[in-house]
DNA sequence: GAACACCGAAACATCCGAGGTCTCTTGAGG
DNA sequence: CCTCAAGAGACCTCGGATGTTTCGGTGTTC
């Protein structure tokens, strides 16, 4: 095993340990890596894979630290894993969403403090007028975002967040400028922020579980439509409703 | 931004826009830094980097090439950043896994061939006699990985495989050689293999909740007895069973 | 007395070049 | 046709030199 491997590894060991707190500062690089008996060069490849996936942050000119280590901020990491799948597993990605989605729904529901629904509620109200396509989409990722982290599991909300990135796209896909399209979100959004307003966990998770099988469905029978063109889906049908 | 971040994207880019495919292979190391603008040394950190997350796969005296970029292999690396979470948020996961365990199993009672049921139901019989507790869990571990695989949604089994790596400690703290927790844990996997079996996914799916939720209670009861021990929990209720 | 600008130390960022080690290929020999 | 040894190619590791950034102390100014 070459020696950057096996620093990747003590440095974990040493994190979960507890010799290295979250917030604590590493050692200076030459003096780590002579402790770990190896050059600067090759433990800086080390510290560096450490810092794509959240575990370290350097910062120059100051030092290297222990991240927070929280869920979320390592589920972060996620996203940028998912970004590497092809769109023929996207529908894999939802469907996992089609399962945590509803149930993060109906703990929110319950969990949800009074200010977050308003909240909740205010981001419905933002849209009013008709809004960009960008806006349109950025809403609707704040609005899931608000209602997985009501469930009151950072685990379930960070993976929710990164599922997301791969939908992110069908969502342009899909013609958010068409009427159809959009009237039927905010209807569903609505819908589920009512449920969540009236504590009604069972009624959030139904709602849920339609607005995110609308998107499964167009989704696939648009992918299945056009075959192995699956970045530029054409057609559409008016049933669903983007997510 | 550092150069290295910068090499990071590019590569990144260069898979996503499908210059590179999976199981190309890429450029030298002097020729690839050449072009992406930056000196050997910084490209190692990057390379190592995307290693880390098994999107690129190096081979000392060979090459350097992109992985298959499948789901199981990417969210495998979501293992190593589980590691590092601490015990107060094991059952965040766990809630997770609770919700997900439940959906697989009524996937996997609709999918599964008939040959993979036949290998489910052998498993159970492979403990037949008194097991250490190494092959007890691994056995479980099997057994569950089997079910996970048998929805059809290798983003779920990859998912549930990851966050099975902080339960399984708690599988080794849950007194495997009590007989109370031995016994229920197969009598419910048994339940659960027979409703797959039998093809009733909604049975399936019952079994598997009260099989997670099983040991999620016990974990709970014993985290808030034990306060801040939680890496010895010494308490245990007969009741729940090991996942 | 407080706010600001300057300066030096500390730490990371980047680069370069030299050996070392491993893998695959090739071709001679059996 | 198979085996094995030599060579080329590619990654591995190292050490040092130089550039950049940040932090904290110091002195000046208002």
């Amino acid at each position: 095993m070459p020696v950057t491997d096996v620093a990747i590894d003590k440095i974990k060991d040493m994190i979960i340990s507890g010799e290295l707190a979250p917030g604590d500062r590493l050692p200076k690089e030459a003096e780590l890596a002579q402790r770990l008996g190896l050059s600067r060069s090759s433990l800086r490849e080390a510290v560096k894979a450490l810092c794509l996936i959240r575990v370290l942050d350097v910062r120059q000119g100051d030092g290297t630290y222990v991240t927070s280590l929280e869920p979320n901020l390592l589920l972060d990491a996620m996203t940028f894993v998912v970004d590497f799948h092809r769109d023929d597993t996207v529908l894999d990605f939802l469907a996992v969403r089609r399962i945590l989605e509803p149930a993060a729904t109906a703990l929110a529901a319950l969990h949800m403090s009074e200010d977050d629904i308003t909240e909740l509620g205010a981001l419905l109200d933002e849209l009013a007028d008709a809004p960009t396509v960008e806006a349109l989409v950025a809403n609707d990722l704040q609005f899931h975002r608000k209602i997985a982290d009501g469930s009151g599991n950072p685990v379930l909300c960070s993976l929710l967040d990164s599922l997301s990135g791969p939908t992110a796209r069908a969502r342009i896909w899909r013609g958010l400028t068409q009427e159809g399209a959009v009237a039927r979100t905010r209807e569903q959004h609505t819908a589920i922020y009512e449920a969540i307003a009236a504590r009604e966990p069972e009624l959030a998770r139904s709602w849920a579980t339609v607005h995110v099988a609308g998107v499964e469905q167009w989704l696939r029978s648009t992918l299945t439509q056009t075959g192995t063109d699956a970045d530029s889906p054409a057609d559409d049908s008016p049933q669903a409703a983007a997510s």
